[in-house]
DNA sequence: TAGGCGATGACCT
DNA sequence: GGTCATCGCCTAC
């Protein structure tokens, strides 16, 4: 496929596959990825990195720090920066499957369907207690509140497409989960897509 | 400094 | 299918 975000398409798009079904651990939960969206950075529109900003300066920085963003003034939604640094790529965390401290993520949540509980970039992040607090910690430290097990052995099953709810370059397939999982969230197009 | 607008989720019909 | 709560960020005045 023809865009012009090719130059981007190898770095983060290669990341954002890689994350799919590793564990992340943030304040008490774990989480086995299985949703994730692939923003590029500079070259994308659809990237808060597009332009630099106070908010999107983290991305420009080291890879493997987290970016959090406040999504409508409710949410808050996680990103692991992974560069290379100039470029300011990073990947959206949009669901996974709680593999460890599930009365933990049952009383953040306040319902009791597992597969609910990590649904979604917000709910993912309500569920392991992610919040501003947490913005720019290395996930690759073992002593750090959010931190990213080893890379796995054997990839999964990966399925790709459009990204959920941006309204610009709404096209590009950017958006990676694992293939016939239950945990992963349910598609919905921008309105201004 | 004011106004518009979301990388959402829950609930409604 | 559709609506809406709610507020921080960004842009334009």
């Amino acid at each position: 496929m023809d865009h012009p975000f090719d130059e981007a398409v190898g770095s983060v798009e290669e990341a954002a596959r890689s994350l799919l079904g590793r564990i992340v651990t943030a304040h008490g939960v774990s989480v086995r990825l299985t949703e994730v969206e692939a923003y590029g950075g500079v070259l994308d529109p659809a990237s808060h990195a597009f332009r630099r900003t106070a908010r999107s300066d983290i991305m420009y920085g080291p890879p493997w720090r987290l970016y959090v963003y406040r999504s409508y003034g409710i949410h808050w939604c996680a990103n692991i920066v992974t560069g290379p640094t100039e470029q300011a790529a990073a990947v959206l965390l949009r669901a996974g499957e709680v593999v460890d401290g599930q009365d933990l993520a049952r009383s953040r949540r306040g319902i009791d369907d597992p597969l609910r509980w990590a649904k979604g970039p917000g709910n993912l992040a309500e569920t392991l207690d992610i919040t501003g607090a947490d913005l720019g910690v290395n996930v690759l430290d073992p002593a750090s509140p959010v931190r990213l097990d080893r890379r796995l052995d054997q990839a999964p099953l990966i399925r790709c497409g459009p990204r959920v709810g941006v309204s610009r370059a709404a096209d590009i397939p950017w958006r990676f989960w694992v293939s016939d999982d239950p945990t992963v969230s349910t598609y919905r197009r921008s309105k201004r897509a």
